[in-house]
RNA sequence: GCAGGCGUGGUCUAGUCUGGUAUGACUAGGGGUUUCCAACCCCUCAACCUGGGUUCAAAUCCCGGCGCCUGCACCA
């Protein structure tokens, strides 16, 4: 079977994640509600050994500093980040033929103009369908509002990324670090979108989970890329529509990536996906070109997995320069810079002896204070202040040295993951066929399970052994999955579907000498071996 | 959000045109039999998306809502 192929298409991926306990549309009894799934007993488990995958990955082996930030936030952060203005579209639709249409598309330099400038113009535009009156421009933000507090409160946003938590919360992670330069924060956690028409079950969602990294460092000291990951094999499909097979070494040598750490997490992404089970031969990593680039990016990669959908973004890895850090920084109250180590000086300063200048100029002492504020110091300055002139002498100020260094924005280089894709992808890209026979061939690791139970019948006390083999393993941390209805062979099936690693039989020769048989899931291999061998190939 | 199509047990489906106690298969559960890759026999559970209208009577006809699919638009 080709790595590349195609077995399955979406409804069919669907109806077997229904049929055994993988998700299903929320609120299903109330005629559902588009843009959310509930995950079942087998879903919950293959997004958790996820989670464990990508946590083993960038928190345990990378080092990340992990993070579980609030979901609700205020209105001004959403302001400084960026998510109110840009994410927000102005739309009109025609009152003829009912199009829709985003207002700054239909103006000339539209996307440059305020809101009322805007609607001043698009009075004068006629529906360039059908040139019918257009309707009033009204606003639609794809973030869920809400209120927080009693009475009329004050207004917060669900947040629609997770990368914000960590950007605010960049000076105590840094603190946390110890000061030091570069440090990546991750989080996994849900994010919310109020996407104007969600389809496609798992893809396209309104309350999502990501897994985020930001990898924060000195624009003049960008971690290099490291040796061990420039020969990562991977298929690159640049913005000028270009498609290589290459290795991230030499990508990034030959500037088709130009960034050592977009880079870096190139390879990392690679390395993830591939571990859970994606196959190298569906993946390939997209540039964005400049007009489909997020607000805040300056170059992006979006991580496809080849479906019966078409190409589906999985992983972003943005280029976010200083965008954030810099937004909060200028609309906080808080120091989001840091100093850049080697360009501390030390400095002669001459500083405003306050008690004097208040006593001698009383109530204009605060103008003169505001007044040098933003001028150097030195003796003899002079001033205008309320129309006089004023020349401050040596005896309103004294000479102090001080150490300063120049203060930088730091750079951040975000990978970005959205697990529900990924487990949809999986499901569909790890679909095996064989006649009637149909598995999910996930490595062990993401399999929801790894080891079904089953004794060959239940009587004759095989049962009863089973259970005790049953405890055993769920003992020493195997998870195992109990079943002794039907068929053995209609029991396998059923454990293919969801993608068991192993199964275990117990039969009458397990009575007698302790030795079971151990069915291996793609391979459709038997072997019988001792219990105690079994159980120590199956532990993970 | 617009247009078109669709909505029947857990799943797939017949029935809708032509209104009258909803068909079949699979799955699942119980029992029997058998035992290493969805075997067989018996039994059981279980459905007309929702709200209104027309009618003696609505799964069926009409209108609205919700959901799904396709196309357009949108998409970090």
């Amino acid at each position: 079977m080709q790595d590349g192929e195609i077995r399955v298409d979406f409804q069919k991926v669907i109806a077997v994640a229904t049929k055994r306990g993988i998700f299903q549309p929320a609120f299903d009894a109330y005629g559902g509600l588009a843009g959310f799934l509930d995950y079942g007993p087998v879903g919950v488990r293959m997004r958790r050994r996820i989670l464990e995958m990508w946590r083993k990955h960038y928190v345990i082996n990378a080092g990340c500093l992990e993070l579980d930030g609030a979901l609700i936030g205020p209105e001004s952060m959403f302001q400084a980040s960026g998510h109110l203005g840009e994410f927000d579209d102005a739309l009109v639709d025609c009152k003829e033929c009912g199009k829709q249409f985003r207002a700054d598309h239909l103006v000339d330099g539209g996307e440059e103009m305020s809101r009322s400038e805007l609607a001043k113009k698009i009075i004068n535009i006629s529906c360039p369908s059908c040139s019918s009156p257009l309707s009033e421009m009204s606003a639609f933000n794809l973030m869920f509002s809400t209120s927080v507090g009693a009475g009329k409160g004050s207004p917060g946003y669900l947040r629609p990324e997770t990368a914000q938590s960590i950007f605010l919360a960049f000076p105590w992670l840094l603190r946390q670090n110890r000061g030091k330069l570069p440090f990546a924060g991750a989080q996994i956690g849900r994010s919310f979108r109020n996407e104007i028409s969600p389809r496609q079950g798992p893809l396209r969602m309104r309350e999502f989970t990501q897994m985020e990294v930001e990898h924060f460092f000195l624009p003049t000291n960008e971690p290099s890329l490291p040796t061990e990951l420039r020969n990562t094999k991977i298929t690159l499909l640049s913005a000028d529509g270009k498609e290589s097979q290459t290795t991230v070494g030499q990508a990034f040598d030959s500037e088709v990536v130009t960034s050592s750490l977009v880079a870096t997490h190139l390879a990392r992404a690679q390395d993830f996906l591939i571990s859970i089970g994606v196959p190298p031969g569906k993946l390939r990593f997209r540039q964005h070109g400049s007009n489909e680039m997020a607000h805040y990016s300056s170059d992006c990669w979006d991580g496809e997995i080849n479906t019966s959908l078409g190409w589906v973004e999985i992983v972003g890895v943005a280029h976010r320069g200083d965008y954030d850090l810099s937004a909060h920084g200028n609309a906080s109250s808080r120091e989001f810079r840091v100093p850049i180590p080697g360009t501390e000086k030390e400095m002669e300063l001459w500083k405003p002896d306050i008690g004097k200048l208040g006593k001698e100029f009383k109530g204009d002492a605060k103008l003169i204070l505001e007044a040098i504020k933003n001028v150097e110091l030195k003796p003899n300055t002079s001033l205008n202040i309320n129309g006089k002139d004023i020349v401050l002498s040596e005896d309103y100020m004294s000479q102090k040295t001080e150490r300063i260094s120049e203060m930088v924005y730091p750079n951040v280089v975000e990978p970005s993951f959205g697990l529900d894709r990924i487990l949809y992808c999986l499901l569909e890209s790890s679909w095996n066929i064989d006649g009637e026979r149909e598995w999910i061939s996930l490595p062990q690791d993401t399999s929801p399970y790894d080891l079904l139970v089953a004794p060959l019948m239940t009587k004759d006390g095989l049962d009863t052994k089973a259970h005790e083999i049953m405890k055993s393993a769920i003992d020493i941390g195997i998870d195992a999955y109990y079943d002794e209805a039907g068929s053995i062979g209609r029991r396998y099936a059923r454990a293919d579907e969801i993608g068991i690693f192993y199964s275990m039989t117990i039969d009458h020769q397990t009575l007698e000498d302790g030795t079971i048989t151990l069915r291996e899931r793609d391979s459709k291999n038997q072997s019988r071996v001792s219990l105690e061998d079994a159980l120590n190939q199956v532990r993970r």
